[in-house]
DNA sequence: AACCGCTGTTCGTTATAAAGAACGAAATGG
DNA sequence: CCATTTCGTTCTTTATAACGAACAGCGGTT
């Protein structure tokens, strides 16, 4: 146990990249509100190594890792560095990674649907319970934002023009500036969050 | 023999990420003129470890992988992804994979000196056969190259001026335009190449 | 309850990645 | 010419990554 070959780690089992994988895996799975067993679908890894890896327990093959990352649309590196980037929504980057909860942890996005999307579109299953603020710095130029309310109440602050809508209302909104989503209501809201960058069909 | 887990993968030995990561490994490793051993030294990884990935031979784990990238100072991404770059020297993309032989084949470029260089200063190793020509395209505007000619004859092109260098002699010009080196002479040529980016001193 | 469908975990097995030593082939040089 | 070094490869052993199946923990039905 003690005597190791590599002399140079320090940690066997932790992949010695500093910054833990596991961790971050997890977090895109979750953003991408996959289970283990559907991520394992996804990308052809059994879902008891993601488990492990997960968890740190062990020290993942190269192709394990790319098989991965190629399923949660990112690439090595990039789940590597684990970059919190610190903040909530930050697609500026391609294959920037989308975050799951806010910092009050009263909000928690989700990247909706099939994998592989088009650049030109987002979609996001968003949830906010009651009190939760979602702020996001801007997107790029020209990015329009939709929220359809599925049920609860939320409010959208862009720029200085705020609106509330309720459940089964669309509201829609310039994003390439700061903007909020406030949960003000008396329940938890639900909502699906499309996001169009300005290339082309800025609008449907 | 035959039958596998994965049902996936196609290729059991090769790491399955398309471009063979081996060919790149070794062309970085070549580059920095490092021998196994060295780089075994540099990275901790064995050599025979790396030599058999170097032959696609294994499947190797991500911290193996790391270790490497790191030793040659490159990220996994860079080197996953084989970019042949197409063309010669490209160091406009930081960490950009410094790149073997010409396209014809008779010249060898490979860093010179320890590795973790700073960024403003760039140390080549310069072999041409006889007739050998190395393109480049242009570096970041303000570049400066040396050229030291150790032994032999070069004739150096940057933008319309061309000079002929013999042994002892030094050249210096400007990198941000498209140049050539051409090795006109009889015998092999060899010379000692700096590339000064821009930021500090540029003369020195 | 017992029964599903789902989650994530643990277990047993097999193939293999990694290390280090040993090897043969060039290159060096005395 | 035969020793020495250095190169890359091959060999042997050990630890373990990956798999699939079996497991435990939960909600939600009938």
């Amino acid at each position: 146990m003690s005597i190791r070959r590599g002399p140079k780690i320090a940690n066997p089992t932790s992949s010695e990249a500093s910054s833990d994988l596991g961790k971050t895996i997890q977090r895109l799975r979750k953003a991408y509100n996959l289970s283990l067993g559907e991520l394992s679908e996804q990308s052809g890894v059994a879902k008891s190594i993601i488990s492990q890896i997960e968890r740190n327990e062990t020290n993942p093959t190269l192709s394990t890792v790319v098989r991965l990352s190629r399923a949660l649309e990112t690439t090595v590196d990039e789940v590597l560095r684990g970059e919190q980037t610190s903040l909530f929504v930050d697609h500026q980057t391609k294959s920037g990674i989308p975050i799951l909860e806010s910092q009050d942890g009263l909000c928690r996005l989700a990247i909706v649907g099939p994998l592989n999307l088009v650049e030109a579109f987002q979609w996001y299953d968003f949830h906010a319970q009651v009190g939760g603020v979602l702020e996001s710095s801007p997107h790029p130029l020209g990015t329009i934002e939709h929220l359809y309310i599925v049920s609860g109440e939320l409010e959208v602050t862009t720029g200085s023009e705020t609106k509330i809508g309720k459940a089964g209302e669309a509201l829609r909104y310039r994003a390439d500036v700061t903007h909020k989503i406030r949960n003000l209501g008396t329940g938890a809201a639900h909502a699906v969050m499309m996001l169009a960058l300005k290339q082309f069909g800025a609008q449907q």
